[in-house]
DNA sequence: CTTGCTGCAAAAGGTTTGCAGCTCC
DNA sequence: GGAGCTGCAAACCTTTTGCAGCAAG
């Protein structure tokens, strides 16, 4: 985790910011979006708020996830096997996918984005509009109990 | 397009290869594959099969392109919608995704390619083992009925 | 007060499963 | 003849939808 973690009042502050109204269930979905790691799926968000707030429906789960992405709070993302997940982090980095946690792990180098970038401002795709660049790593964790660790 | 397309004939030869019984539905199933472009999803392979051969199910459209991913012959890879498609270009090589015509365009770059590789062999991801890394580029077409031209 | 959001429940994809019968080798 | 595959239908899982009522601004 590379960023700051709000409290409630700076995230009611910030879904405000965006243009939603800041209602206690998107606080406290934002909240869970913070303390799951390895980017949740909308059923992970659910399954940790149920207990402190019963009567949460999974259906304003998706429904809060969707207006996050569509004001830029977070972004959505594809699991390897095809399910979504989200990512509080809207710095560009990629993504390493664990296929035996099903982990979703940031992978932030500041060497890869420059490649990534230098080579596609050289490159000119015509007749395409280019939205994102990104590149998934995918693979397995020998011990999935500790973190991967990066060597140059 | 850049590999062989197969008849009949060596289809039956590469799906036995593979260990798998060669059956008439494997092969026009395949031979389906090698004729739909942009990447297609099970369902599209069961379209375009299902008047030539009617009695075909999808269930098993589904059940052979897993055995056809799992014996190596063909890959499996995500639209930007998360729906499962398939890839007879087992080279490697990166995926346009259009956001309008929901296509998925091959982009095989060797330059890119090296880059990748040249990078994450020096990078080295302690605790993990590697399977794949590739780039997806995400954007539109402008003229969808037209192709990507790439320029350097 | 009014707009936008929530909860509920039903529906909609897309994919998987179980199993009896059929085919390929 | 036997292992492996097919067709069918039901089940499954994730995500979306419609709508009446509620809460935030």
């Amino acid at each position: 985790v590379q960023q700051p973690v709000l409290n409630r009042k700076d995230l009611r502050q910030r879904i405000s910011e965006a243009g939603l109204k800041a209602t206690h269930q998107r606080i406290v979905i934002y909240e869970a979006l913070q303390q799951l790691h390895g980017h949740p799926a909308a059923e992970d968000v659910f399954q940790l708020l149920k207990p402190a707030n019963p009567s949460i429906s999974l259906g304003t789960v998706y429904k809060s996830l969707d207006s996050f992405v569509e004001a830029g709070l977070i972004k959505r993302v594809l699991s390897a096997a095809g399910s979504r997940r989200y990512d509080t982090n809207c710095q560009p980095h990629s993504h390493i996918y664990c296929c035996n946690t099903n982990e979703i792990i940031d992978f932030t180098d500041p060497e890869l984005e420059q490649l990534m970038q230098d080579f596609f401002s050289r490159k000119k795709l015509e007749n395409f509009e280019l939205a994102s660049v990104f590149v998934q790593i995918t693979g397995k964790k020998n011990d999935p109990g500790k973190d991967i660790v990066i060597r140059n």
